[in-house]
This record gives C-alpha cells, sequence and structure tokens, in this order.
DNA sequence: GAGCTGACACACA
DNA sequence: CTGTGTGCCAGCT
C-alpha cells in the first residue's frame, strides 16, 4: 500500500541516522593512545562491509568537532589521506601527540588497536 | 536509472 | 613489502 511504501523510506532514512549515530559513538569511544580501523567500525555498529560509508560520515563532520577522527585509520595502518597534503599532516601530528609511534607512514596495528 | 567516485578491505602475485 | 585486481555500498552526477 501507499503509505506503507512512505513508513519504509523513513524506516530506511531513520536507520541510516542511526547509523551515523552509532559510527559517532564509536569513534568518541576510542580510548587516547588508541586507534581503529574503518572496517572495524562499521561491524561493531552491526554494518559489515559498510567501511566506505564511515569514511563519508567522517568527512562530512564539521571542522571544528570534537570528535577524534584521527584516530581513525584504514586496515593498513596507514591514513587514507594523500601523503603530502593537510589533512594527512594532521592526522600524523595528532596522532604522536598521543604517543603513537609512525613509521614510514605506518602504525603498529597490532600495538595500537582498540578492540 | 546508469555510471562514477570515494577518509575501505582483502586476496594474491 | 609493494602493487594490482576485485568486491563493496552510499551519494553524487
Amino acid at each position: 500500500m501507499f503509505i506503507d511504501k512512505i513508513n519504509e523510506s523513513t524506516s530506511i532514512l531513520s536507520t541510516m541516522n542511526e547509523l551515523d549515530t552509532m559510527i559517532w559513538q564509536t569513534v568518541a569511544d576510542i580510548p587516547f593512545g588508541k586507534v581503529m580501523t574503518y572496517g572495524q567500525i562499521a561491524k561493531r555498529c552491526g554494518y559489515p562491509g559498510y567501511a566506505r560509508y564511515v569514511g563519508t560520515v567522517l568527512k562530512n563532520l564539521p571542522a571544528n568537532t570534537l570528535l577524534p577522527w584521527h584516530r581513525v585509520i584504514n586496515a593498513q595502518g596507514r591514513s587514507s589521506f594523500p601523503e603530502g597534503s593537510d589533512k594527512y599532516a594532521m592526522q600524523i601530528q595528532c596522532l604522536r601527540a598521543e604517543g603513537i609511534v609512525i613509521h614510514n607512514g605506518k602504525i603498529q596495528l597490532s600495538v595500537y588497536q582498540h578492540h
């Protein structure tokens, strides 16, 4: 029925907003000096396979956000920004400020990954 | 509706 | 270890 279509779509919409919120929560819960990967966050939120979506959500964060987005890196233990960019330098700097050691742009997940 | 494009991940060479 | 191919999925053309 027509009304069901509307409810269905709004339900999907609210699910997506809910996912955004869960992603924010998960990122906010990463302790100082630890990191998590995109895929890991997606899984924790109950949405395996949504690694890329985690990235788009973080991208849409306001520049002045208090969320520790710098603690989110890719599965290779590297920043996902191009190596010369401002964002890249920014992320590396923030991580180093938390005592995380980065060697040749690589972070040892075996040491710093938050489970 | 059909492609393209990413702040991704994984397997394999 | 680095490069390449493939799968993935929401958001934008």
